[in-house]
DNA sequence: ATTTATTTTTAGACTTATCTAAATTTTAAT
DNA sequence: ATTAAAATTTAGATAAGTCTAAAAATAAAT
């Protein structure tokens, strides 16, 4: 099995790579942990001598498949434990992290999957995360129109429905990129135009015609 | 805070001193620990800098009042898991150990507040051990005379009755001694008599009157 | 295309917990 | 009261994870 502390390292790769893309780096890493990145070399020589990651000098790192799944892992647990302390425990949001992050790490099939019977197979935490199955598969979330959300959601631009080019051209204008964060700031009954914001810019509207077009998901903090 | 290691030779330690009494050798707890009697001197002398244990060289050890507050707190978590594990989780007696093992050194005060109340408050855990209360302190159950236990229980000798010299002298030559565990194998209906094994030994016959002033509790696991 | 700055890695040291083997102390036995 | 046996402690090593400081490699800037 892995130590408590290589099971910190796979998570904190997965999720810098969930954000970022490509290869995470050293650094990116020993900010994410609070460690000086001399410790992070040592510890990406120890992984990837366990096949958990792909490492070269210098190049960053990626996870293996088989550290993937550690990965999912870990983070199945870290969400089911989060549901379990809010829904049963009476833990809110802010009080549940520190506990989930040292529950995720006991080992035990049958309390983990006797954890998901009693909170009735979860798909997704309150966050909106989704809670990988017993495989280590996750089920995404189906992106919706931005049209569907409502004033302070926000959500994650996912893809579009209209590829043409000059609703392309509009959105490049506009400064849309995938993975962008927009928050709707307001919405006007009338014509359902939106007031939004792009990932904490200078807020502006779209409309209605718009906002159907552009496919997102909820965020996932 | 204390590292699990410390945790867990400070739970050994009063395991020690419950069974036994007086001190606890180096060798005893090496022996429950699966390790070695050099790691302990190294753990003892490490538990006594911070107060947790009375310890000097070769003369074995105690807990000091915080010691034991601290094993008493530990078991508390430990017997709690455990009655959740076989209540809510369905796992049986035999599951729960290892996996309460692990849960027992997580840190969190209201985690432990909420699962106590989660389980109704209870006061002893299935096995008859008494759980310690939030404040470290133990409900001990009273003793009952055998005489008022039934066929297949077992229990423990804590003392006596009838403190006469014929009767001290009969249970001596018995073989009784306090701490020994007496199992009932057959109780007889006309004159309530008792076929009893003592420790696991070869069975024998006493009458009523004997069972009625040997006082036990039910074995603690 | 060099030079400079940034990132990453190595080298050596420290901490916690462990071990083996040798030395010391206590206990038991003659 | 010595000697023998058992228990305990010390000394020195090892492994995991961390750190600082110096060296090496990559990226950025002129």
């Amino acid at each position: 099995m892995h130590s408590f502390t290589e099971e910190n390292y796979i998570k904190a790769i997965y999720k810098l790579l969930e954000s970022n893309d490509e290869t995470v780096s050293t650094n990116a890493i020993a900010e994410r942990m609070n460690t000086k990145a001399a410790s992070v070399t040592d510890m990406l020589k120890k992984l990837s001598a366990k096949k958990l990651v792909n490492y070269q000098k210098y190049q960053g790192v990626t996870l293996t498949a088989k550290g993937e799944k550690t990965a999912l892992n870990i983070i199945r647990k870290h969400r089911l434990w989060e549901m379990f302390l809010v829904e049963k425990f009476n833990f809110t949001w802010d009080e549940v992290h520190d506990v989930a992050e040292q529950l995720e790490h006991i080992q035990s099939e049958k309390l983990i999957d006797e954890l998901d019977k009693f909170l009735n197979f979860p798909k997704v935490d309150p966050h909106g995360d989704p809670i990988p199955d017993a495989k280590g598969k996750l089920h995404l979330q189906k992106s919706k129109p931005l049209s569907q959300f409502n004033i302070d959601d926000v959500c994650v631009i996912t893809g579009v429905v209209d590829h043409s080019p000059s609703f392309l051209r509009y959105l490049d204008k506009q400064g849309f990129v995938l993975g962008n964060e927009i928050k709707i700031k307001d919405m006007a009954d009338f014509d359902r135009s939106l007031q939004i914001s792009v990932n904490k810019r200078a807020s502006f509207f779209i409309s209605n015609d718009v906002a159907k077009n552009i496919l997102v998901i909820a965020k996932q903090i």
